[in-house]
RNA sequence: CAGGGUGUGGCGCAGUUGGUAGCGCGCAGCGUUCGGGACGCUGAGGCCGUCGGUUCAAGUCCGAUCACCCUGACCA
């Protein structure tokens, strides 16, 4: 992408409502663009991180077998109305319109009840299952506040994942490799070592559910967690009962805050029961379907990430999921030639600020916006017959020739 | 929803006892600059969140309302 022709713009100074450390880089460095509380647009740059983190997920999920679909935001109210969700005493987050020709609609806020619903066409058999369905749907919830960036919004990507099994010991096996999973993620989003998974209240149909925190100064939940943080809980459930049920009574745990990313949940019969999800089994008996639901918060995630790794430069994403490899800068006609020379054939990886700018506001802009790798070749690294490549994380710089920078990068 | 704060060009801000809006950044043109957010000159851009009231006159005073931020509560 050249910048110059980018409609996208950096800012000095922070809108003043951003106060929220990944609300306020990811506006100045033109990533996301607020419509009101809670609400955000995804810009170039910041719809390419967002790509790059379903990339990930959508990866690792299709090796478990997992199919994508994607679901309606409108909502029918019946479903939700069958489970008790539909009422605001119930479920108060959520957002209602009417339809011209009378009558509720919902917008979705989960899609528990839906898809439940829609399986109905297609399970029938013991044969049929298991099936593990996901999706990255925009979800509404007319939260009281929101807050903290796009940590906390009105409207956010989500990634939701629904399991169905003829047996619980089918669902704790994808339960485990959901786990398992999620792990792997985390690693090539690279918050694992900061990433947690927590217990969390399972509500009255399982003792737990799983969390997946991040820990996070911003962060909204307060978990506690051990010496080696084999043990991780969320304040919900942190009492004398669940310790002992632990078996951890006699260790010592500490408060922090965190940032909840993901969240697994054994359903059971919650939804397939009231909504009469059945199969017939092999002895020609009808059974209720076990149901397993598995969400990441895609557009948070992003929130946490240019968080935790933003210092006072800007932005600093790991490689995996920045919305591009390198930062070009030509400084000098020979410089700017030779980066056009580099820009061709590797437009997908290379942000090319060709700006009719200095070379410092373009140091700056390449450290805000947290570009892994950046890129500059000068009249005085082409007199070594070389290009300059600074890392982002480390602030080091080396030296590359031009024939390795042609051929390797 | 409770408490606190803020709404003035794209962004950050100033605006005195009410008298017809200004600064910095950014933007446009010209010139000088060109490896860490340069400089000079010229210029464009705002019915001051909205509605109502007081007044000869309202960005400024009064009332209402909306939005945004922070803390808390809430978080299926």
């Amino acid at each position: 992408m050249r910048l110059s022709k980018t409609f996208i713009k950096t800012l000095r100074e922070a809108p003043k409502d951003e106060t929220a450390k990944n609300g306020e880089l990811l506006t100045r460095a033109g990533y996301i663009h607020k419509e009101m509380a809670g609400v955000y647009d995804y810009l170039p740059l910041g719809l390419r991180v967002i790509e790059n983190i379903k990339t990930i997920i959508r990866d690792e999920l299709n090796k478990l077998g997992c199919e994508e679909i994607s679901m309606t935001t409108l909502q029918n109210p019946e479903p939700w109305e069958k489970t008790g969700r539909f009422s605001d005493q119930e479920v108060d987050i959520w957002f209602k319109t009417e339809l011209a020709s009378g009558g509720e609609l919902g917008l979705a806020p989960t899609h528990e009840e839906p898809i439940v619903e829609m399986m109905k066409s297609y399970v029938s058999s013991y044969k049929d299952l298991p099936i593990y369905i996901y999706q990255f749907q925009t979800k509404f919830r007319n939260e009281l506040r929101a807050k903290s960036g796009i940590l906390r919004g009105r409207e956010f990507l989500m990634k939701d994942l629904y399991s169905f099994h003829t047996s619980e010991e089918d669902l704790d096996d994808f339960y485990q490799k959901v786990e398992e999973a999620y792990r792997r993620i985390f690693e090539r989003l690279n918050i694992a070592d900061c990433t947690y998974e927590t217990f969390a209240s399972g509500g009255i149909f399982s003792k737990y559910s799983h969390e997946f925190q991040t820990f996070l100064p911003v962060g909204e939940d307060t978990v506690y967690y051990n010496n080696d943080k084999s043990v991780v809980l969320n304040k919900e459930v942190y009492n004398e009962e669940v310790l002992r049920d632990l078996n951890v009574t006699d260790e010592k745990f500490e408060e922090t805050t965190a940032a909840e990313i993901g969240n697994i949940f054994k359903l059971k019969f919650k939804y397939t029961e009231p909504l009469g999800l059945k199969y017939v089994d092999e002895d020609n008996s009808q059974k209720t379907v076990y149901m397993g639901c598995y969400g990441i918060g895609v557009s948070r995630l992003m929130g946490v990430i240019a968080e935790k790794f933003a210092d006072e430069k800007g932005l600093n994403w790991p490689e995996t999921i920045a919305p591009f490899r390198y930062y070009l800068i030509g400084i000098g006609e020979n410089g700017e030639k030779e980066a056009e020379k580099f820009y061709n054939g590797r437009e997908e990886l290379t942000l090319f600020d060709d700006r009719d700018k200095r070379p410092g506001e373009k140091f700056q802009d390449s450290e805000l916006m947290g570009i892994p790798l950046r890129i500059v070749i000068s009249d005085k690294t082409l007199a070594e017959n070389s290009a300059e490549i600074t890392d982002r994380k480390t602030g080091e710089s080396w030296k590359v020739s031009l024939e390795k920078l042609f051929d390797s990068f």
